[in-house]
DNA sequence: TAAAAATACTCCATAGGTATTTTAT
DNA sequence: ATAAAATACCTATGGAGTATTTTTA
């Protein structure tokens, strides 16, 4: 049996005719009268009625068939919808990995823009540091991430979409204020409010190397694991701290912002995945995360 | 597309091998791996990875594809197997109509049995005359009829399957009782025990016209709806009664059967059908009712 | 080098067409 | 006499086979 014979069937099924079901079938008659037959014939069963060559009739048996058949049509289209959209990645899961850096900013604005496009893709976020997205894009445990160079590990694909700088957070009160530009030289004195270094150690390590250069230890009084803490306490005049520059979107009454006079390294934020295991869902979205590139 | 694309999807989906698979489908591999690149191209959607030629993979949407074809196929089974079914009689509705004579005795024997061997078969039972059954055939409210001919509609099939003869019910305690038979006329002093007119006007119209051969009026005194409350008062002593002689079968205490000594009508059981919508499910009912012909 | 899928072609089975017959209105 | 399905026979599309190439482990 094909679905040559389900379709043919529901033609004639419909007409109760089977000059004008071949008509609209767009074949000659006596082949639509062999096909039926042949359906018949793998059934053992009677579909229609033909007692007069001129009346056509469906049987018992071929009023449920024809019920049948319909369900199965449908279905198979449905099934076939459903396999296009995950096909071109329109519906399915995607996890995805990031850092506790782009929740404040980037991630939030491409997941918003995302969702309304691809409403029907499921999205899992984790929070991961760079490292354990990489191992966790290895273990296909997520799909993509959003990361930090460098990377441990060359044979994963990433896509830098975005930079920034590192600042120096300040309660406002302080006398540093009255400084445009700081030097880091100039924190030392001051107590200093870090995140505990598991969170983000190329981040973290990255801040200290600013005062290693000058072969001295900051003095680190306290450490939030929230980024809002952070600057909570600054405001609270708690102490000083070096962030991401995108932070400064953090708006806080109490607390200024100033860059660092110094050569400081660049944060850079990059989309991460393996090339090998591209789904059209992946690829949706990598392709769309372009557009928040600067 | 074609079910010969679904069968061969999930035999390569199961394999995850294009040359195992052609081996179970009994195909060579080249026609194999045609007929799953026309499918994927009709879906537009790949459905196996094939970066390298010797690692098979599902992609996402393959996975996805495979269950709903799974799905797919088994329903087919399914809907084959209940056309199967109901074009062989075997599943199904029929509707029966039966005299309140078949009642007593031949049709609770006949269902008993026909339930067993047709245990899908859903029975809706219905009483009607004689006559009312040949309207309800025509206007196909039922399939089959148990009555009583003569038929007043030649174009109806009929088949009989049990003929009977009247015999009278007295009192045990009634002098006529001495009697091995009985003349119709020693009744005419008794009280008869009859059935209204309605229920059964052929059987009526016989048993009056055994006393008008006579010309002579019976003296009806009492009638009863139910056959088992004519004996009931038979066997009261409220009179006396002629009837059907498998209704000697109901059994009771004080009452005595007697054969009437005149020639008396018989009285003949059908099966009664329409030929030309003669289903399987009522081919296999009529067939059946063979098997009860004394 | 071996093994597996893809390509290129060849062939024939069968879906579909044409002509005709049968049968019922 | 007309109309519709079935039958008989023919044609040709495309499914399946064979030989070969490509590619990767």
């Amino acid at each position: 049996m094909e679905l040559r014979h389900l379709r043919y069937f529901i033609a004639v099924a419909e007409e109760l005719h089977f000059s004008k079901a071949a008509k609209r079938l767009h074949i000659a008659q006596p082949p639509l009268s062999q096909q039926i037959q042949q359906l018949e014939a793998e059934l053992e069963v009677k579909l229609f009625h033909r007692k007069t060559k001129q009346q056509v009739q469906l049987t018992e048996a071929g009023k449920v068939f024809l019920q049948e058949t319909y369900r199965l049509l449908a279905q198979l289209k449905t099934a076939v919808a459903l396999t296009q959209r995950i096909g071109r990645g329109q519906t399915g899961q995607l996890r995805i990995g990031f850092t506790s850096l782009v929740i404040y900013d980037l991630l939030p604005l491409i997941l918003r823009e995302f969702r309304e496009q691809y409403s029907e893709v499921e999205l899992v976020l984790l929070e991961l540091t760079t490292s354990q997205q990489e191992q966790a894009l290895k273990d296909f445990r997520i799909h993509v991430g959003f990361a930090h160079p460098p990377l441990e590990d060359d044979t994963l694909s990433y896509k830098c979409i975005h930079s920034e700088t590192l600042v120096v957070a300040l309660p406002a009160t302080h006398s540093l204020t009255q400084k445009e530009h700081i030097r880091v030289h100039l924190l030392l004195s001051e107590p200093l409010i870090m995140f505990p270094r598991y969170l983000a150690p190329g981040l973290y390590d990255r801040i200290m190397a600013l005062f290693q250069q000058k072969k001295v230890k900051p003095n680190i009084t306290q450490e939030a694991v929230q980024m809002q803490t952070i600057i909570g306490l600054v405001s609270a005049g708690m102490g000083v701290a070096i962030i991401p520059s995108t932070l400064q979107n953090l708006q806080r009454s109490g607390v200024v912002y100033r860059p660092i006079l110094e050569e400081v390294p660049v944060i850079e934020t990059a989309v991460i995945w393996q090339q090998e295991s591209l789904t059209p869902i992946v690829e949706n979205f990598l392709q769309f995360t372009q557009k928040f590139v600067l």
